[in-house]
DNA sequence: TACGGTGAGTTTGAATTTCCTACTCACCGG
DNA sequence: CCGGTGAGTAGGAAATTCAAACTCACCGTA
C-alpha cells in the first residue's frame, strides 16, 4: 500500500498508507474496544488469519499497537493501542457516524458510544481555533509543497 | 471489499466497505479540492487508470460523487462531491491532522487548510452534546445489536 | 500418560485484484 | 492532414487475498 507513484506529498495519503489497507482500521476498532487477542480479532473482524498477522505486524511496527504478553507460560499476547493508535479513534468515530447517517435507515444503529457527559456520542469535527463545526465552504487549501494544484474556488 | 464474513454489524465496517478501498479516499480528497477530471485524478493520485475508473463508478453508484458534464461537444466530465461525499471531508481532515502530527517531523506540512476564522485548521473531534473534545477515556461502548462483545473496561 | 482443547500463529495452493502498457474513440487547433 | 487532449477500455503479468489445513506450546482432566 505504499504509494511510490503518488506524486503529491500528502499526510492523508501517508496515513492511509499505514492504516488504509483492508482490515487495519477494523483492527484498531477492536483493540480500542479492548478485544485485542488474536482469535478474538479473527472472529470479530472476519479476516483471514494470515492477513491479520501481517496487518498486526505492520501496525506494531508503525507504533500504533503494542503486543503485550498477558500471561507467561503459556505465552499469550494481547494487542493494545498505543497513544498514537488511540489518536486515530476520532477517525473511527467519525466514520461510524457517517455510516449511521448514510448507510442505515432510522435508528437501527449497531452500536452507540456513550460519552462521559451522559449523552450518546455524536462526534462533530470542529476548528480548534474558533470552535465552529468544520464545513466545506469554510475551508481554503494552502499548499505548502510543490506538486499541488488546486483548481476549485473553495478548496480543501 | 464487501465484508460477507464480518460477523458484526458495524457502521465503521460498512463505511469502509464503500470508501476503504485503495485510492477511494484520495479520490475524495481531489474532488473536494476541485480537481475532478479523470486525467487530473490519474496524475494527482498516481492510480492506474482502470482502477480509478472502477473506483469512480463505485463512488458515483454509492452517491458520494456526481459525474457532471462540463462541456458538450467534445463531451467531457468532471466528478464532484455530493452532499454525502462532502460529509466525509471531516474524516480526511482528521486523517491529515494525524499524519501531520505523527508522520512528519516539525513543520514540513505539505498542505495547510485555512479555516474561515483566519486560522490554520486544526480539526478536533468533539461531542455535539457537551462540546468537549472526544477522548478515549470518556467513551463507553453500548452495543445495540447481537454479535458484539466488549471486553475492555472502558471501550469505544 | 494419553486426549482433547485453546491461543497464536504459519503454510499452501487457488482465486482475485492490481498494475502497466498499449489501444480506442471523439474531438480540436493549426 | 497531423499531432494532441480527455476519458476511458483491453490484455496479460505480477502481487495480494482467501480458506483450509497444519504447527507448536501449553493446559486440564481422567
Amino acid at each position: 500500500m505504499a504509494a511510490p507513484k503518488d506524486p503529491r506529498p500528502c499526510s492523508i495519503a501517508d496515513t492511509l498508507a499505514l492504516v488504509g489497507e483492508k482490515y487495519s482500521l477494523l483492527v484498531l476498532r477492536e483493540v480500542c474496544l479492548g478485544n485485542g487477542r488474536f482469535d478474538q480479532l479473527v472472529r470479530n473482524i472476519g479476516a483471514p488469519r494470515d492477513i491479520l498477522a501481517t496487518r498486526l505486524r505492520r501496525l506494531v511496527d508503525a507504533g500504533l499497537l503494542a503486543r503485550q504478553p498477558y500471561c507467561e507460560r503459556p505465552q499469550r499476547f494481547e494487542y493494545r493501542p498505543t497513544r498514537a493508535g488511540l489518536e486515530l479513534e476520532p477517525v473511527l468515530m467519525t466514520l461510524m457516524a457517517w455510516g449511521d447517517r448514510h448507510l442505515r435507515t432510522d435508528g437501527d444503529r449497531p452500536m452507540i458510544i456513550e460519552h462521559s457527559c451522559g449523552q450518546a456520542l455524536a462526534p462533530v469535527v470542529t476548528c480548534r481555533a474558533c470552535g465552529d463545526e468544520v464545513r466545506h465552504e469554510d475551508l481554503t487549501a494552502r499548499p505548502q509543497a510543490p506538486g499541488w494544484t488546486v483548481t476549485g474556488p473553495t478548496a480543501a
